[in-house]
DNA sequence: ACTATGCCCTGGGTGC
DNA sequence: TGCACCCAGGGCATAG
């Protein structure tokens, strides 16, 4: 599940390697036609032949290639994606959806299980992005910010921060992780959180992603950097899939629940409604 | 405007 | 060993 720490890694590994290449030919293969949201699948193939990469950025779980004709390649890996630089005669994944050839005689490959990956090519990336609101590193992100969205809602505090108008970047893991570190039941009713717990979770929130990121992201499946490696994170998560074993800090058993539809962990002894 | 639910998709795990 | 079933979940569409 590559959220911010895990898709600013790969951003990170594959910027000075993509950064002045062209595409030479890029090939979204059969069965993957789905990746391809902007254009038909080969009209988008020939839309990227021929480009020359001039900046890799991110917003949010978005990977943003800038291209020289002023338009922009976004991506989202959703639960299973990955995107790996990879020499031209590395042997496929075994799920690879699309290839990228490169103008150095290097690739990018694009695997993803699940194929709920999606590419856009867009004039403008928030095209590719509607409904996202500020990264949850940026300087919008704010405390503040964060109480104004809570304010008035009955839905789940977990629910909300999984809402990527409130925080992009933030998912299932870290929206756990960050409820925890800020001693906030997930299932509290967001309107409940004041001023103070709010600056706790928005404290919480940037602590969890900052740590996860100097981690290179978690790997508790799918998720492989831009050079296909894994992450180190996931063995030092604090409830995340821990379910029935000791909290780390009160030694109670994590417990698992359902909330806003996705599976929620906590400690029921130091994360309080 | 807000909230809840189902859909997409497929491998891995479980129970019989 | 085989098979049916359930689970995982980000973003979107839809319903209430």
């Amino acid at each position: 599940m590559p959220e911010l720490p895990e898709v600013e890694t790969i951003r990170r590994d594959l910027e000075p390697l993509l950064v002045g290449r062209r595409v030479v030919r890029a090939r979204i293969h059969a069965g993957a036609e789905r990746l391809a949201v902007s254009d038909a699948p080969r009209a988008l193939e020939r839309a990227l032949a021929g480009r020359r990469v001039e900046a890799v950025g991110r917003h949010g779980k978005y990977l943003t290639l800038r291209l020289d004709d002023g338009r922009t390649w976004v991506m989202h890996l959703r639960m299973t994606g990955s995107l790996v630089h990879a020499a031209a005669a590395a042997p496929p994944h075994r799920f690879e959806r699309a290839r990228v050839d490169l103008d150095d005689g290097t690739t990018l490959r694009f695997n993803d299980m699940r194929k709920f990956g999606t590419w856009h090519l867009v004039d403008d990336p928030a095209e590719a992005m509607p409904r996202t609101g500020p990264d949850a590193l940026s300087a919008v992100f704010t405390p503040g910010w964060l109480r104004e969205r809570l304010r008035g809602r009955a839905a789940a505090v977990k629910a909300v921060l999984l809402d990527q108008a409130v925080a992009a970047g933030v998912g299932n893991i870290y929206a756990d992780e960050a409820c925890w570190i800020a001693g906030i039941d997930p299932r509290t009713p967001g309107g409940r959180i004041g001023p103070v717990r709010a600056a706790r979770l928005h404290a919480a929130v940037r602590q969890t992603l900052e740590e996860a990121l100097r981690d290179r992201g978690s790997s508790f499946s799918d998720y492989r950097d831009g050079l296909g490696g894994e992450g180190m994170h996931h063995v030092r998560v604090h409830v995340f899939r821990r379910e029935g074993q000791p909290c780390g800090r009160c030694g109670a058993v994590i417990r698992k629940t359902r909330v806003a539809g996705r599976g929620t962990h906590y400690c029921p002894r130091c994360q309080r409604l």
